[in-house]
DNA sequence: TATATCATGTAAAGAGTTACATGATTTT
DNA sequence: AAAATCATGTAACTCTTTACATGATATA
């Protein structure tokens, strides 16, 4: 899957690794997220497959790669997006693990741990209904985007905003569930 | 992760990795899913560790590996129990990337994806909302879950029900604002 | 001068998926 | 008799994380 992020990045315009790690952490980060170490492999094995292509590029004395997508990865790219998924991405959540097993744990531990992910979700909260997505749309200038893309980077940023105060409400009934148990 | 996972549940009672795939099947699938390949290497691992004991068994001609807890993996189990999650858990969520980047597909063909995808959640939903839980809680007998632990397994279902409510939610406000743009 | 940011990588280990492989019992 | 379920595993591959490693430039 991160190939298609990458290819669907570097499509907007080249990119090099370090560029692609700002993107995603300024706006899949709330779907999909990579490590630098992880970008950077998996850019110089789609090079190797002939999806994209780099070159290193001199600027203000920096040495930076610089990626391009090709005829192949432009084929790749579109390929994916013709065949829908037909299933639902498992979750994986950690702490409801921790909940689960739970029974024998100490309640205000368990209220301490609870509090602190309230903390850590509102802050990712206000994080995503910051300044996020408008300048990733202003970047790219109006003629390049006039289709759809304001529409469904928008409704992504919405997925997170909504994710974060569902995840908030649940915590929120818990612990409350959980105070009264003390 | 997993590891933890296989502890909580061999903890409750002893068990086989087909047992385990069952129940993680039907009571933590809704954050935390594995394949049965990944179960039994696990177990093995563990063994090999000291976590836990194995013992094959006959049962109406079949042959089961189950698998008990040693005092290593009870430790091991309280010790993460313990040690309380400071970060939140980072959500990979295919749709939404292929929602980011479908900014040149054909919106009718945008729309089939995701009115198949708002199918397979309310099915997701439809089965979380269904039997699963009281079966899990009864198959314990009361004395043995004297404590909190039904609180907690409802409370991790109900997460996987408004998870689900809000994902529907979200595919129709997405869906209607498609529509518009035909 | 020290810290932060820019910039790129490798190595090793752990986690997870997919495919292969087998054989018994139970239900239709 | 066929299909479904019970039951256990291995092999190969891919994905992801964590740690190690380096050096330049910009900011406080």
């Amino acid at each position: 899957m991160l190939k298609y992020i990458l290819l669907g990045f570097i499509n907007y315009r080249p990119s090099t690794g370090y560029d692609l790690k700002q993107v995603l952490d300024n706006s899949t980060g709330n779907f999909w997220h990579a490590h630098h170490s992880q970008i950077y492999t998996t850019l110089r094995r789609m090079e190797k497959d002939g999806l994209v292509a780099s070159e290193m590029m001199e600027e203000d004395g920096r040495e930076r790669r610089v990626y391009s997508i090709t005829e192949a990865g432009l084929a790749d790219l579109q390929a994916w997006q013709d065949s829908p998924l037909t299933e639902t991405a498992p979750v994986k959540e950690d702490l409801l693990v921790r909940v689960f097993f739970s029974g024998l744990r100490d309640i205000p531990a368990i209220l301490d741990e609870l509090r602190l992910q309230r903390v850590l979700h509102q802050k990712e909260l206000d994080f995503y209904q910051g300044t996020t997505m408008p300048h990733l749309i202003n970047e790219h200038n109006p003629e390049s985007l006039s289709s759809i893309d304001p529409l469904l980077w928008l409704s992504t940023l919405e997925f997170g905003i909504r994710y974060q105060q569902m995840y908030i409400e649940w915590l929120d009934q818990l612990i409350a569930r959980l105070e009264t148990k003390i």
